[in-house]
DNA sequence: GTCATCATGTAAGCCGTTACATGATTGC
DNA sequence: GCAATCATGTAACGGCTTACATGATGAC
């Protein structure tokens, strides 16, 4: 999972580990706060595998695409280090990661992919649903409504325990219900978002994505040529 | 993380590793579908520690203290199985668990204590709360207040995130926004929970739990939590 | 000169998962 | 007789964590 969040990052550009982190954490919220023994290796294995090459850099680095006037948000401690203008480049040893075109094709098959469960549920949705714009609409569709589903099925068990809860204590009692709730929103922030997706692919039924070339065949699994 | 539930569940009645589990996914809602795989192993843990002895069992074993009339909830397969009445005491081989002395004093300690992190926040906070009427009073409150002080951390960290989100796409923008309202959500629940439990401990100042021993005197455990 | 931040890694461990192996009992 | 459910366990692995080890740079 760690490295389809790593993948969607080198997307866009490239970047080291510590900056890595620095997104998922201030960007995404996902991966709240990654451990550096979690990441490295991750991006060990990746570089090991193809999907992303390494360059030893001690040069200026791309920086994060902040607007360079109002600086509004948190990052204190940043603000000094980043007044000198477009690059903070120092000569201090890091390792820059660009993806391959191989790893642009492992990023594709696991944002479309149903990740192997015993990984966290919404966290997984929540990644997938933030790298949403790489897929194709009729995947992306099927993203939200999967995750619909996967939310309705749910909502029945737990209805099931609230029926059966005449005996629970009223602190067992109170965690079902809020429980409860908490899915009946999800959902119907899935039914808005599935709402406007659709009403997106029937204004323009072709390119309503960002990606260049997005990916997803879900229904009729035919296209996906290396 | 499992141990304190199962020491949780075996607090009531002596159960079975089958029916552990049948309780964790039914009732609690917790640890949804636990696997063997996990279950028993940690059932082996508890009774080499002396937390619990378990006994090979072929006779009738206690049931869930069901009404006996109105079976409404869900377990449609397990009504034939149970109709019989009070036993459904079979001669099927199983090991039936009870708690010790010692096991008692592990589940408050477990109880009491925050959990290493790694594991799951929320997962691990719905277990003690499901719980929280073995808790003394005052530990109760802390559990509540702890879990909304760390709430309200988060909460400031997603509301940095919307600020600096101009250039987020749609998709990155709504997960967000719905995780800062769910957030929001979190803490006015846990507000009207801490709300009736002092309510309770004005009313009563004295012997508002419902076990015979509550534990925690964790008065003064303000800001910890790294 | 010392502290915070930036930067990269390794080793050990925790807490769960699936897959595999085995077998008794009940319902139809 | 055969499938579903009840019942217990082992082995291998996954994906993250903390703790440890190391060092450069910049701010005060």
């Amino acid at each position: 999972m760690l490295e389809l969040a790593i993948l969607g990052l080198l997307q866009e550009q490239e970047l080291h580990g510590y900056e890595i982190r620095r997104r998922l954490r201030d960007e995404l919220g996902l991966f709240a706060n990654i451990s550096f023994g979690s990441l490295y290796p991750a991006l060990s294995r990746l570089e090991t595998g193809g999907a992303v090459v390494g360059t030893e850099s001690t040069g200026a680095v791309a920086v994060a695409p902040v607007p360079a006037s109002g600086s509004l948000s948190g990052e204190r401690a940043s603000l000094r280090a980043r007044r000198a203008g477009a690059a903070r480049g120092t000569k201090r040893s890091r390792k820059v990661y660009r993806i391959t075109d191989s790893g642009r094709e492992l990023f594709r098959e696991l944002l479309a992919a149903d990740e192997p469960a015993g990984t966290d549920d919404a966290r997984s949705f929540g990644l997938r649903l933030a790298f949403a714009r790489h897929l194709a609409p009729q995947a992306r569709l099927g993203l939200l409504e999967r995750r619909r589903n996967h939310l309705a099925r749910r909502l029945t068990e737990e209805r099931a325990r609230s029926a059966g809860a005449g005996q629970l204590d009223d602190y067992t009692r109170s965690l079902v219900e809020h429980s409860t709730e908490s899915t009946e929103r999800d959902i119907s922030w899935l039914d808005r978002l599935i709402e406007s997706e659709k009403q997106k692919q029937t204004n323009n039924p072709r390119s309503t994505d960002t990606d260049s070339r997005p990916v997803g065949s879900t229904t009729t699994t035919k296209g996906s040529e290396p």
